[in-house]
DNA sequence: TCTTGACCTCAAGTTTGGTTGAGGTCCTAG
DNA sequence: CTAGGACCTCAACCAAACTTGAGGTCAAGA
């Protein structure tokens, strides 16, 4: 493997390094890059080799679809990243643009999922129905079609 | 159908008013059933009726998917409300219990998420490896798997 | 040189979360 | 009493996100 001159580091990573350090699967790795979500160069005897910034772009993956947050979605944000060398400030701040309305959305569905819970236990009230979170005369009905109250906003871009 | 004595409510719901109040479709109910998630009685005529209380089953179902939380573990959430009647306090009291963790360990990958993109905008750096989001000499490569720094926890249940 | 573990491709299988369609029943207004 | 829209079941299909397996190559140490 490669070393970066003067430090014992390798300079690029096999997959099986990429795995290890990133904690999922090779066949993982080679279905996102199917996916085109990462690349890598190839060896004279055509095995994969990774740049480092793989490593933050992968953990960036990961994060991303735990909050609910499909491949193609990150695969979309992660265009505006260079392929290859490491991303700089300004790829970031369009990635963030891009996203930023989007996880402040999910932030607070996730808050009023929590905040829901926690409401219902403090309001001192023997039924859901009676405390603020009760839908009453189910007057929401002529609203329109989609959960209401809980639902703070829905539409996806796709 | 049914309707309440003393107001022009229903008392029961059938599927296709389910479905419009709640912004899924009439075989999505039907899936969620099968699931165990929902439940209905049935009409003479074998059609389902639904208690208001599933409105809120579904509005939580819906939300608590958009966070990336699995029908599966949805379900386990749901067994703790009772299938019929509206949930009383405990019930939800139960259910935050249970959920808390896993909700507040999401927000905090998701403000993660977040803030990392906001500081890789704010830090002045050209390089997002010349940040405090590096990971300096690799460092982290010894302390076992796992996306590390912007994963916050990451173990299932399952 | 040999062997062993890491790597390669490609096709097929799996799980989750649904949707679609065929073929039939229910029920209400005209 | 009959037409239609809403409902029923059940099986098949779909997409997303991976995993598994077969069959073969690469590369580094003994």
């Amino acid at each position: 493997m490669s070393k970066l001159p003067g430090h014992g580091l390798p300079m690029t990573l096999a997959v099986g390094e990429v795995a290890r350090r990133s904690g999922v699967a090779v066949s993982t790795l080679h279905f996102y890059e199917s996916k085109g979500l990462i690349r890598s160069e190839r060896t004279v005897g055509n095995q994969r080799r990774y740049a480092r910034a793989v490593l933050r772009r992968v953990a960036f993956i990961r994060v991303a679809q735990r909050v609910g947050i499909s491949l193609a979605d990150i695969a979309a944000a992660l265009e505006v990243l260079p392929p290859r060398e490491a991303p700089s400030r300004q790829d970031w701040t369009r990635l963030s643009a891009a996203w930023r309305a989007e996880l402040d959305e999910r932030m607070a569905q996730l808050k009023k999922l929590r905040d829901t819970l926690d409401d219902c236990i403090g309001c001192g009230c023997l039924s859901i129905d009676r405390c603020r979170l009760r839908n009453p005369q189910d007057r929401s009905a002529r609203e329109g079609a989609g959960p209401r109250r809980l639902l703070v906003k829905t539409q996806r871009q796709a």
